[in-house]
RNA sequence: CGGGGUGUGGCGCAGCGGCAGCGCGCCUGGUUUGGGACCAGGAGGCCGGCGGUUCAAAUCCGCCCACCCCGACCA
């Protein structure tokens, strides 16, 4: 492709609206323009690369056995209704009506539909295993679109949908799909960490994410460096920090006067005790009823795990303080040392030590010495605490450690969610009916291209794997009117081209140093450079873009040179 | 949904009651030619929308909308 002929401009100035570099970097290259919030279009560039990305997904899952198919993005709204997962997704479900005044979804996901293809099309144990996939638009009105292309309202993603007769044949799918992962991820030039994960709403077994380390990611994972245990912040367990002084005897109650303390940083300043010597309180709603949460002063409550363990829709915290007061608490000085009324949840932190200070359900003061089960019993007592980097590792003592990462898959064993309710059954070799137990598999397509970028980038621009790049090599002619530049340039491009190498060739008018930055910008494995300089040489210039220096090779061999050479990074 | 911020040409921004501007990009001509050249001439705007105040509104006031960031949320 000629520059002179293409679609897509690089932008000069940085673009204001982005923040993370493949965000910056996308918009700059002229590869996305954003429509609306989280809904992008995609020029050549990127069009080429996601279809690149998604060439490499589909061989590695034909590879596991899986079968491509194809399925509504548009769906009734019934359908999710029966699963119930209209209400899981709430508001992030886009819907419409079409003119007789039908409901239907745009769907984010298709596992009711998947599900309900195979139930049509199975009837027997010999039908099953079944791994099938597809790769397709997604619709999803998240809360905060965000980062470019790793967060959006639209987006391709790729699902695989694992159907077994049994958990063994479940395990086998699992092990398939998270080996074809990392055979994804690598060809892609992504560091991928598997994690432990959360396995949601739906609840399931089994679940992984992986996640791309980096500092712009939304996702905590903590990571063991002794036996390497890696699981997401949600669902990581750790050893709680253990008490300095565990066998002081319990000291009675007292009341100590803490005008204006209300924090924990504070209380623990104004008093010269430990934050582990306190406990903190916290409330949620949940699915609309208070609960209050006890926990150890140097500690943080894990949400997810506290949604696990209530089995409610929805939790957050208690907004406002009418909605505290209302539930008869008391912010900044509450406790559950004498609460009524009110469900409390205890973090087994508690459990250790004693003469912790307390609130004291009035303002401006505190209790000193409180102890468990002597002064507040919870109705319930579990581990709801955020494991963080220093906590020693459950396995193996080990102080843990934490990163930031964005999710560039998930895998999860379903089990028999959506079979059971859409009546998905096989008969099996005694010629009973049985459920199918079924996994998932996601990743998403330009999520994974902007992880590739922020991953693959220095202060110039993208440096493309080469599996995914755009292109192959950048053609840069320097001086154009130069009669034998241009003459020389077009015939390499046309050879290069007919050895099969896709190449974008900037025959434009332009200086060195714009076709030098937007080559850096843009980012593909190799330039070749041919201009007056080199051509008395009877040379081109070769260079990698992750190298520095530039080898100057023989007109008559840069084709063959190029081809080994991007042979060779393909190898590496 | 809560907090913060921004809407002025394709991009980045200034102007904040009195003719709508600058830099980059774009077009034409010329000079240049190895890391974002120079000169000259040009094109391009419902100043996010609606309403109000005023002799006069991009500018002041009100309402709305869009977008970005933090949090909540997130199969």
């Amino acid at each position: 492709m000629r520059m002179t002929r293409f679609f897509g401009k690089t932008l000069r100035e940085e673009p204001a609206e982005a923040e993370t570099a493949s965000h910056r970097l996308l918009l700059k290259s002229g590869m996305i323009r954003q429509v609306a919030s989280g809904v992008y279009s995609y020029l050549p560039l990127a069009w080429r690369s996601l279809r690149k990305i998604e060439a490499i997904i589909r061989e590695e899952m034909d590879a596991e056995g899986g079968q491509e198919v194809r399925m509504p993005a548009l769906q009734p709204q019934e359908l999710w209704e029966e699963t119930g997962r209209k209400e899981a997704f709430g508001q992030s479900l886009f819907t419409l009506k079409d003119r007789r005044e039908r409901f239907l979804v745009m769907a984010p996901t298709h596992e009711e539909a998947i599900t309900l293809l195979v139930k049509a099309n199975v009837r027997s144990y010999r039908d099953l295993p079944l791994l099938l996939y597809q790769i397709q638009t997604k619709f999803r009105d998240e809360a905060r679109p965000r980062g470019g292309l790793i967060r959006v309202r639209e987006f391709d993603m790729k699902d695989a949908y694992s159907f077994d007769a049994d958990d063994e044949g479940l395990a086998r799918s699992y092990e398939a799909m998270v080996r074809a992962y990392k055979n994804i991820y690598r060809r892609c030039g992504l560091p991928a960490v598997q994690v432990e994960a959360d396995s949601g709403a739906i609840g399931g077994k089994d679940s992984h994410e992986f996640l791309l380390p980096t500092e712009s990611g939304e996702d905590v994972m903590l990571q063991c460096p002794g036996c390497g245990y890696a699981a997401n912040a949600e669902r990581a367990e750790s050893v709680k920090p253990p008490q300095p002084q565990d066998e002081e005897v319990p000291l009675p109650l007292g009341v100590v006067h803490t005008p204006g303390i209300k924090t924990i940083e504070e209380l623990s300043a104004y008093l010269g005790v430990s934050k582990s010597k306190t406990l903190k309180a916290v409330f949620y709603s949940s699915d609309g009823q208070a609960v209050f949460i006890v926990i150890r002063g140097d500690l943080e409550v894990n949400e997810v795990k506290l949604k696990n363990l209530l089995h409610c829709r929805e939790l957050r915290l208690l907004a406002t303080d009418g909605e505290v007061e209302g539930a008869g608490l008391v912010a900044g000085w509450a406790s559950p040392v004498g609460l009524k009324g009110v469900f409390t949840v205890a973090d087994d932190s508690i459990k250790q030590g004693s003469n912790f200070v307390v609130g004291a359900n009035r303002p401006d003061y505190h209790l000193r010495n409180a102890c468990y089960p002597r002064d507040f019993q919870p109705d319930v007592m579990a581990d709801i605490a955020l494991a963080q980097a220093g906590h020693a590792c459950r396995r193996c003592g080990t102080p843990l450690e934490s990163r930031r990462g964005v999710e560039i898959g998930h895998v999860f064993k379903l089990g028999t969610f959506f079979t059971e309710r859409l009546g998905a059954a096989y008969l099996d070799r005694d010629g009973v009916q049985r459920p199918i137990i079924m996994g998932c598999y996601g990743i998403g397509v330009g999520r994974l291209l902007a992880a590739v970028i922020e991953q693959n980038h220095d202060d110039k621009g993208i440096l493309f794997p080469p599996a995914i790049a755009p292109y192959q090599a950048h053609l840069v002619a320097l001086n154009v009117d130069d009669p034998q530049v241009s003459a020389a340039a077009e015939d390499l491009y046309l050879r290069l081209e007919r050895a099969g190498l896709e190449v974008l060739y900037d025959d434009r008018q332009e200086t060195a140093g714009v076709k030098f930055n937007d080559a850096d910008l843009l980012g593909f494995p190799l330039r070749i450079v041919v201009s007056p300089r080199n051509l008395k040489q009877g040379s081109a210039e070769v260079k990698l873009r992750h190298e520095k220096e530039a080898q100057m090779v023989s007109m008559d061999e840069v084709v063959e040179r190029a081809k080994a050479t991007l042979q060779g990074q393909k190898e590496e």
